[in-house]
DNA sequence: TCGTTAATGCTACATCCGTCGCGTTAACGA
DNA sequence: TCGTTAACGCGACGGATGTAGCATTAACGA
């Protein structure tokens, strides 16, 4: 088996099309079934691709949806601009709930299999520490404003307001309350403004 | 088959030496070789237990480490007191840090376990909630010394400071840190005072 | 002590999951 | 256009997981 460096891959038609009917079918069997019945077999089978192939390119359902994250994460995103941190953080968090709650439950789904599939995990970690990289501009520019204390850490800051909504909604299976992103930005908030 | 409210158990003998036997096999194969490794065939041979009765009384792995985190928990947990805020949250995460990085990993097990076992998540989020129930005296006593605002909500002050250990010990699978503890800590102390 | 039956052990079975080796299809660069 | 071979499909196989039905053991209360 020649290894990576010296095989030349076919990323055209076929294996595009292959992909791209693969993931539909991850998408609409995590819509309409949830992330218990994301298998290969059932992928294959809603794909119409074969499972051998499935099992090859993907390797286990947590390859499958750490795909669909890449796949999604196509689209740039940018942290939201509300004019004060609180109002961003509250933004952020809303953000979380509605991929925690949402359709298709990737978030939740990428949780679960990210304890059985390294594929998962390093696409979740990977996930998150960007969006906490892109993020911690609100909390740098709540400094700027005086929002926040200047020896306030970006990514502790964020960390203390998103986590407990992962705490809440994935880990405790808790219904998402009313006013959950306003409670836990606000928390985080005045967090970084006492330092 | 009799619903249970007409079966009369037989709690004795046998079945709390079967118990026993199950649940110890649980623990060492968590220690020695992790959460993966806990399977209804491997905790049977491990403990001479027959794998149908394993089946029967505890269904699957997630069962398994239900019941040994119930075992687990006949010793009654006090909150830390160490005359501050901050103090008992910090004492209070370096617990949750030893619970995630220690072995037994029965928490980062059960939460592995919760996504494909109804038991495990119950077992989970009712072990959360009565933790944070017994801690919130932590913060009733910082809002009477003056430490904490009025207004300062307990279980969300607790679930600030110990919600992004979950997050990145056992979600983004970062390494503990040092200062971990302190860092969310006192964000959380922070945040409890500014309301 | 005895009768009832819960709890357990045993064997067999079906399904799901993952892999293997071979054949076929089609994506590339020359 | 052609040759090479990556990517895919297929059938077979073995192991893991979970269940069912029957037999055996032992935990109870009377």
């Amino acid at each position: 088996m020649p290894d990576d460096a010296q095989v030349t891959r076919r990323p055209g038609g076929r294996t595009a099309h292959t992909r791209e009917r693969v993931l539909s079918a991850v998408a609409a069997i995590l819509t309409e079934e949830g992330f218990d019945a994301v298998s290969v077999d059932a992928v294959a089978a809603r794909s119409r691709v074969h499972r051998t192939t499935v099992y090859r390119r993907w390797r286990d359902p947590g390859g499958l949806l750490a795909d669909a994250l890449d796949a999604a994460r196509e689209q740039a995103w940018e942290p939201p601009d509300t004019g004060s941190l609180r109002g961003d953080l509250t933004a952020v968090n809303a953000q979380v709930i509605e991929a925690l709650t949402g359709r298709p439950p990737v978030t939740t789904a990428l949780i679960a299999a990210s304890f059985r599939s390294p594929a998962a995990a390093h696409a979740l970690r990977a996930f998150w520490e960007d969006r906490y990289a892109r993020a911690a501009v609100v909390v740098t520019r709540a400094i700027a404003r005086g929002d926040a204390a200047p020896d306030a850490d970006p990514r502790a800051v964020l960390v203390a307001a998103t986590a407990p909504l992962f705490h809440e909604l994935a880990l405790m299976r808790a219904p998402a309350a009313p006013g959950l992103a306003e409670r836990y930005a606000a928390l985080a908030a005045a967090a970084a403004l006492g330092g």
